[in-house]
DNA sequence: GTCCAGATTT
DNA sequence: AAATCTGGAC
């Protein structure tokens, strides 16, 4: 998904980061389980996954390197949304607080009653839309696309048109090509769908120029309501950060992966029966009725896409290469600064009696866990991670965000690594940014996965267990 | 992102 | 020979 929606520029590490970049490989090696190998690449292209050689300071206790392409062996099944419902819910509520926040004119609330003629029209709308998304990014398409409609505003109006008023109108936008295929699309549409697109996915794509998997699942389910997923390069991200897929990004394994969870996030529920006096009643059923699939599709799309306000892990910036292991070491408790928590007992202090649990605080565990690079552009970040076990307190330490703190935890966390990410928003607990042990990596370390609120205290007591 | 041409598989 | 995959171009 090269060029495409772009994220916001200058907003992140992590607009410019590949996923799945194995530029360093660190998996612990998971006995049991299926072996999964993404897409059985022909010769072996080992150039491709370089290895990273563990420079000085130490060794990483628990990193296996591999030296051949790795493996990752674990079920398949950690790979699946196992209750998308749960998850729709926190992805939608986030989305209702944003969906209007950046004015897109093409954006609308999906409107369940309107009509056969009135829906072609917004997939009209959101057919354009999508278009010129695939190319620029929001704040320059809106003028573009606030011109456009002044002149075509029917796809009747823009089949009539020249390429030559068609390209007037493109200009600066580039990809021409876009633009004729536009033209090419709504001509077709007149003169064989009687000025209607296709009104479901598969049509859509099979008739229409320039509309492929992705244009069709958008424009489908945003216009028509059609229960089909999206996958652009937003949630592929997201989506990979959320399932903690570290696999090549592009191979056909990991994007049956990947699509398939968007499917899961569309897939229609069978409705429990309610009539409409019950639902005018029970708030349950009327967030029911709101879970259309265009909606969540566009947050989907929102919440992978500027990615500003990501949270990293504590970390401390320009850490000498020289650093001594036990140097190191002593950099957490200094970072526990950056969280919110009661009064904090030093790492090696005996906790006396009267010191209740709930009131301090203390660091009973460091472990240097190795090195993790992040390349980006013409970045390259090398994190030394440790693995640091903090005891105390009833809920896990929040995050302090310059300004917010004490605000109000949002049911999803994203986080991401790099230490120039625009932190703003809400503080995160700690452990809403927890990633799986055992699949700390160049893809994400540092990075959270995106969790469910209320799955998040087993999570932390388990990690407090260090199990 | 989509399209297209060449390679590969069934 | 049709369906599917893949890598590069726009």
């Amino acid at each position: 998904m090269p060029a495409k929606r772009k994220p916001q520029a200058g907003s992140s590490t992590a607009s410019k980061r590949k996923l799945g970049d194995k530029s360093s490989d660190f998996e612990e090696s998971d006995s049991q389980a299926s072996s999964y190998e993404p897409s059985p690449k022909k010769k072996a292209k080992k150039s491709k996954f370089r290895q990273k050689s563990s420079p000085d300071a130490f060794e990483s206790p628990s990193a296996v390197q591999h030296t051949e392409k790795s493996k990752i062996s674990h079920s398949a099944s950690i790979h699946l949304i196992h209750s998308p419902l749960e998850v729709q819910t926190a992805l939608l509520q986030w989305y209702a607080g944003v969906h209007a926040s950046r004015g897109m004119p093409w954006r609308k609330p999906y409107n369940p009653l309107l009509g056969p003629d009135e829906r072609a029209q917004r997939a009209y709308e959101v057919w354009v839309s999508e278009i010129m998304l695939q190319q620029t990014q929001v704040a320059t398409v809106i003028p573009y696309y606030t011109r456009w409609m002044e002149k075509f505003p029917t796809i009747r109006d823009l089949a009539a048109a020249t390429v030559d008023e068609v390209n007037a109108l493109w200009k600066g936008l580039g990809y021409y090509s876009r633009a004729s295929r536009l033209l090419a699309g709504a001509q077709k549409a007149v003169a064989k769908y009687q000025g209607r697109l296709p009104d479901n996915a598969k049509d859509m794509e099979a008739n229409i120029p320039g509309i492929g998997r992705y244009s069709a699942g958008a424009i489908c389910s945003i216009a028509y309501g059609e229960h089909v997923p999206v996958l652009d390069g937003n949630v592929h991200r997201l989506m990979s950060r959320f399932l903690a897929v570290h696999a090549p990004p592009k191979s056909k394994a990991t994007l049956d992966i990947l699509w398939g969870a968007a499917a899961a996030m569309v897939k229609p529920k069978k409705h429990i029966k309610v009539s409409s006096a019950q639902r005018a009643s029970s708030p349950e059923s009327t967030l029911e009725s709101t879970r259309y699939p265009g909606d969540i599709n566009q947050a989907l799309i929102e919440l992978g896409r500027l990615l500003a306000g990501l949270y990293e892990f504590p970390t401390s910036s320009d850490v000498a290469k020289t650093t001594s292991r036990t140097a190191q070491a002593k950099i957490p408790h200094a970072l526990l600064t950056q969280l919110v928590v009661p009064s904090i007992l030093p790492y090696d202090a005996k906790r006396k009696e009267t010191e209740s649990q709930h009131e301090c605080i203390q660091i009973t565990s460091i472990k240097p866990v190795g090195d993790v690079i992040h390349v980006f552009s013409h970045i390259r970040k090398t994190y030394r991670t440790q693995w640091v076990i903090i005891r105390g307190g009833e809920t896990p330490p929040k995050l302090k965000i310059g300004g917010f703190e004490g605000s109000t935890v949002p049911e999803l966390s994203f986080t991401d690594g790099g230490g120039e990410d625009g932190l703003s928003a809400s503080p995160r607990p700690l452990d809403a940014m927890w990633v799986p042990f055992n699949k700390v990596s160049s893809a994400n370390m540092g990075t959270g996965v995106v969790k469910v609120w209320n799955s998040t205290k087993e999570l932390w007591e388990r990690d407090i267990d260090g199990s």
